[in-house]
DNA sequence: TTGGGTGCAAAGTGTTTGCAATTGT
DNA sequence: ACAATTGCAAACACTTTGCACCCAA
């Protein structure tokens, strides 16, 4: 996890050579998304959160932002088929996605971080003459430890 | 693959357990989709298809029928993250989902129909306590003998 | 006959866009 | 200074819902 400076320097960084500015509302973004690592947050959470600290900022700023830094590859944009896009912080060490343990019970999100894929991914380049640069692995089931209760987030449940 | 009437009163029968019945739309949109099996249709594609075989059917009974098909498992509704559910006959041999493989730069979609993931669901139960009904995985990437063109998707691209 | 099903139009979502005002470099 | 960026509200695309009428069992 890189310390909160050295993310926004890189995110400037990335900004500067699209001829984009690095204003206070993205910084203010990027500064939740980091706090929020391991959340998987929709736009919407984000504007939340940062209302909480620039209580100016407008919806549609956040998702300008969120799409901007997705673009530059600094954020993940995904989509577990909800209906709403959620959005990571994009480890610089780990190319690939995660992977995900999806509870049907309780609609919790698990992050496996781990990459899995490999192999498969070169059986594909092999097989199907596909050169792969990015995969998506989800699992839906149920964790046997369910703690349904406060978490439970049946509402959002995917699909 | 089944022939029609079989599977219709495959339908029939999982819809008379639910106390529902087999109308008109609903068989035309499943006859649609028997027919359409190896494509992802999106809930406006089956209504257009259905159109040229029933033209007085609602867009909203083609969403309400999809949504109850895939209620009794007889579709899978899927989200590539271009914004639209897609949906799927379910075949009966093949309890989890195929794989795809999502070219970046025509956005053609191909299925991969083994399933390639019975040793990490495995894996992810003892490792993790968690018990996987289903799952999902999508390669992004291009194919290297890429024919942009009349197939080409690329508005469509996902994510 | 009657409860489930339908079409239509209106209402809901989540997201994008046009525009005048504002701001970072 | 000036292009990039913002907030707002309106526009969007996809999906769901309320309701009076209709039809399959």
């Amino acid at each position: 996890m890189m310390d909160i400076q050295a993310k926004l320097d890189q995110v400037n960084q990335q900004l500067t050579l699209k001829n984009c500015k690095l204003t206070r509302q993205r910084e203010v973004i990027v500064r939740v998304l980091l706090e929020n690592e391991r959340d998987h947050l929709s736009a919407e959470e984000v504007f939340m959160l940062v209302k909480g600290k620039f209580p100016d900022i407008g919806l549609a700023t956040v998702y300008r932002t969120l799409e901007l830094l997705n673009e530059l590859h600094i954020v993940v944009k995904m989509n577990f088929g909800d209906g709403v896009a959620r959005y990571d912080l994009r480890d610089d060490d780990h190319v690939h996605m995660h992977h995900h343990l999806i509870c049907a019970d309780c609609g919790s999100l698990k992050e496996i971080k781990e990459d899995w894929l490999g192999e498969l991914e070169h059986r594909v380049e092999q097989e199907f003459g596909f050169k792969v640069t990015d995969h998506r692995l989800d699992f839906t089931g149920t964790h046997l430890t369910c703690n349904l209760g406060d978490q439970c987030k049946k509402k959002n449940k995917v699909s």
